[in-house]
DNA sequence: AAAAAAC
């Protein structure tokens, strides 16, 4: 391990540095950061957990130095997919920055724009974003991108995932070419391995190998029922939580349908349980998540949001509620257990519809997981309601539908299922009425077109480092910024309800009352 | 198959 001293950090940063108690670099850190700070772009493949973070946050704050920000004119831009994650950043840069001038601000979607604005007419060094309310502000005219001197593209596979490629490209060309590029993802696919050729300028590949599959901190458990029955599932997570000595748990489900009933299901049979999803309003899921880390809540039922990069140290269960159709997302989902040496357990309830993902799953983890038998509970005579969000055309009508089972006592006994001995009593079995929450959301497709061209491998100038990655993360700061609280009012700008998008003037950049030069009014694009 | 992200 090499440490932090050794990388050509300034005193100031290694100052906060030291004020975390962090001494050694994580290999992604001692490979990336002096990189950057002698101004490389750097290419970084590699998952959460390896350190990255810190590996760009350290040396954005050292060569952004003491430079002064002007209004409007931010000098660095941070890019995350999920606001999560670039609050995630945000606390990075708080606690890493604390000890210069370096101003900076998080520009998210789901919360007031007023305050994003203000900061930004004051002038700050840095952004850090989703792209979204990003492009959004910069339509409103309230950014320049011209004075980006750093940009950072954080999980850019996700953003790949998630439709944001045209969008990165988008912000990438409003960007002065001479810019210094960090960008990071977990893998390379052609779509992302072209944005690269494209936009980076000769950079060093920096490889962290993937964390191991299964940190051997993390015990897998396979729990088969023989039944897909939503019910039966449900009363199988109950049966397994319950048994369980959880500290904290995450549930994770593949729909927000299905978060919003099982973390219902759960606070009704008397778990301290509480949902997240995209579709929860954003001061909800900033609540539930800083009540998650603070302890005060003990179970929180997720959607993939949470499954990557959020840093919440020291989980103690992951539950799969479902298998994921994504491998990658179930190792991305049990990471949120195990880490910075903790031991973490991890279940998947399998059902007999799941055959496919599940091996999906298996191949990738290259290992089988201990297989655990709930006894005692008759699955097959376990029957939901019938869900209606399944509303798609060749639904039932609500007559012939078949009328909800009258509750039956499914559940003979809790026996203690396999390995250890039963902990705590499990909760009582009986189902209570759950109304599944219909939301009904139209839907676009945000996938790119897949550019077929196959781009060659990026030019290694530097010699490839492929460095062993760990588990060792830098922990984000226990406490919580509540500034993504605001609820007041985001000061209406101008009446206009909807600016007809015609010769697009921005709005005028202050300092120059009312007598603002042309060339400033004009969106300036540069072309790479 | 679904998740996420702008008003």
């Amino acid at each position: 391990m090499t440490e932090f001293t050794k990388l050509g950090l300034s005193a100031t940063t290694l100052k906060a540095v030291a004020d975390t108690g962090y001494t050694e670099a994580t290999p992604i850190q001692a490979a990336a950061i002096p990189v950057a700070l002698a101004g490389r772009d750097v290419l970084g493949i590699a998952q959460t957990g390896t350190g990255k973070t810190a590996a760009f946050t350290l040396p954005l704050i050292d060569r952004l130095g003491t430079g002064r920000a002007r209004a409007r004119m931010p000098r660095a831009l941070v890019l995350a997919p999920t606001r999560e994650l670039a609050d995630q950043v945000a606390e990075s840069f708080a606690k890493y920055a604390k000890g210069t001038k370096l101003s900076w601000v998080l520009l998210i979607g789901g919360v007031s724009m007023g305050d994003q604005v203000a900061m930004l007419n004051k002038g700050v060094d840095v952004l850090i974003a989703t792209p979204g309310r990003l492009l959004d502000l910069f339509e409103r005219g309230k950014i320049l991108l011209t004075g980006v001197e750093m940009m950072v593209i954080d999980e850019a596979d996700r953003m790949l995932d998630m439709g944001f490629i045209p969008d990165i490209e988008r912000i990438f060309k409003l960007t002065p070419p001479k810019r210094q590029t960090l960008f990071f993802s977990a893998t390379m696919p052609p779509e992302i391995t072209r944005l690269t050729t494209q936009f980076l300028k000769d950079p060093t590949r920096i490889e962290a190998s993937r964390p191991a599959m299964t940190a051997d901190t993390i015990t897998q458990y396979i729990v088969r029922i023989p039944s897909s029955d939503p019910k039966a599932k449900r009363t199988a997570l109950r049966a397994l939580v319950g048994r369980e000595d959880v500290k904290n748990g995450i549930v994770f489900c593949n729909r927000k349908s299905e978060v919003d009933i099982v973390a219902k299901s759960l606070k009704t049979h008397g778990f301290d349980a509480a949902p997240i999803h995209g579709d929860l309003d954003q001061s909800l899921r900033t609540k539930t998540l800083a009540d998650f880390r603070s302890g005060a809540l003990k179970i929180l039922v997720a959607s993939d949001v949470a499954a990557r990069g959020l840093d919440i140290p020291d989980v103690s269960h992951v539950f799969n509620y479902d298998v994921s159709h994504h491998a990658d997302d179930y190792v991305h989902r049990i990471g949120r257990t195990g880490r910075a040496g903790k031991l973490g357990q991890a279940f998947m309830i399998v059902t007999p519809s799941d055959d496919k993902s599940l091996d999906k799953v298996l191949k990738l983890i290259k290992m089988d997981p201990q297989e655990l038998t709930l006894e005692g509970i008759d699955f097959a005579s376990i029957k939901d309601r019938p869900r209606t969000d399944d509303a798609k055309g060749r639904g039932r009508s609500r007559s012939d539908r078949p009328r909800p089972i009258p509750k039956s006592d499914n559940v003979a006994s809790m026996e203690p299922i396999t390995p250890s001995a039963p902990k705590a009593p499990a909760p009582k079995a009986e189902e209570a009425r759950e109304e599944a929450p219909r939301r009904s959301r139209s839907r676009r497709s945000t996938k790119p077109e897949a550019a077929p061209e196959p781009i060659d491998a990026i030019v290694a100038t530097t010699p490839e480092v492929a460095v062993e990655a760990d588990v060792v993360e830098v922990k984000a700061a226990p406490q919580r910024r509540d500034r993504n609280r605001g609820r007041e009012q985001a000061p209406r700008e101008g009446k206009k309800p909807e600016p007809a998008k015609e010769p697009r003037l921005q709005a005028a950049p202050g300092g120059f009352g009312d007598d603002i030069p042309a060339f400033l009014r004009r969106p300036i694009v540069f072309q790479d």
